[in-house]
DNA sequence: TGTGAAAAGATTAACAG
DNA sequence: CTGTTAATCTTTTCACA
């Protein structure tokens, strides 16, 4: 059964394990009860529960961008002229599914969609928004930005003090 | 060693293990060798090598941020009016380490940072702006944008056909 | 719920082609 | 560089507190 991530209601140790695991998401299940002070079936049960109950959506690899020939990254900030749901939907889905997007953000404001785009470089970069984007006749107006540097924050680990 | 990320050659087998992994995380390394047709050790290998040649950078997990408390998620555009190299790895560096931010972007153009937040509400995210972004002297302007949705793209996964 | 021990499964290392 | 085997380690299962 899908479980309603928001009726999850999380205890200590679930909270432990995401704290460890998100600063640490190499670590075995062995490991991680070792390190928590739980027996290893008894800390599989608790990441299996969290699973089910959708509060681990699921793991992902990183993978360096340069390596694979897309040095260069952008955010391309997108506004729309008209903001339909069909129009929007459908820009939303093509961009989804284009590649070299890494993520692709719909906001509400001044930006409709902010789209992390990584490319071989500038004439790519220049082509994209051409080909992928203004194609669109929804869109309006584009800007894009250099990535410098991108970095991951603490995000949403729980506080040990709850 | 820490290898050049840039010179790692990539042969077609390690691409299309970077494909499948990219699409399916969660392959143990057997299911993966059995769906490219090689041997365990072999894809074992090919593994270990990506993840030394800084192709594979590591892993992570995807957390459910409404499941902890945390159901508003906001791009924050920060604006700077110094750009002096102290200033900007010093706010960079204090961002990057505060709870709630899940990504932040440094970035050439109009905007210097996109700080990609979440939060408890409306009023946390507000005194977010104001307690760890305008707090920061050298911060001169902010918009911030809530975010309706999150999805991920193909990004650089590498095409087949190369 | 949580635990410990046995069974099933996955990874690693050594070696051969 | 690839494949096979055997040893090691991990995860899963289940009876029981």
């Amino acid at each position: 059964m899908k479980a309603q991530p928001s009726t999850a209601t999380l205890d200590s140790v679930d909270r432990r394990i995401l704290s460890e695991l998100g600063t640490n998401p190499e670590l075995t299940n062995k490991a991680l009860a070792s390190r928590l002070g739980l027996a290893e079936s008894t800390c599989a049960y608790r990441l299996r529960a969290l699973r089910e109950n959708g509060v681990i959506t699921g793991r992902r690899l990183d993978v360096d961008a340069r390596s694979l020939g897309y040095p260069l990254q952008a955010v391309i900030k997108v506004r729309l002229g008209s903001h339909s749901q069909e129009h929007v939907e459908k820009l939303y889905d093509d961009l989804t599914a284009t590649p070299g997007v890494i993520q692709a953000y719909h906001l509400g404001g001044a930006d409709d969609f902010h789209l992390h785009v990584a490319v071989e470089d500038a004439e790519a970069l220049r082509d994209f928004v051409l080909q992928h984007v203004t194609v669109h006749r929804v869109v309006r107006q584009t800007e894009t930005q250099l990535v410098f540097e991108l970095r991951d924050g603490p995000g949403v680990l729980p506080r040990e003090t709850a």
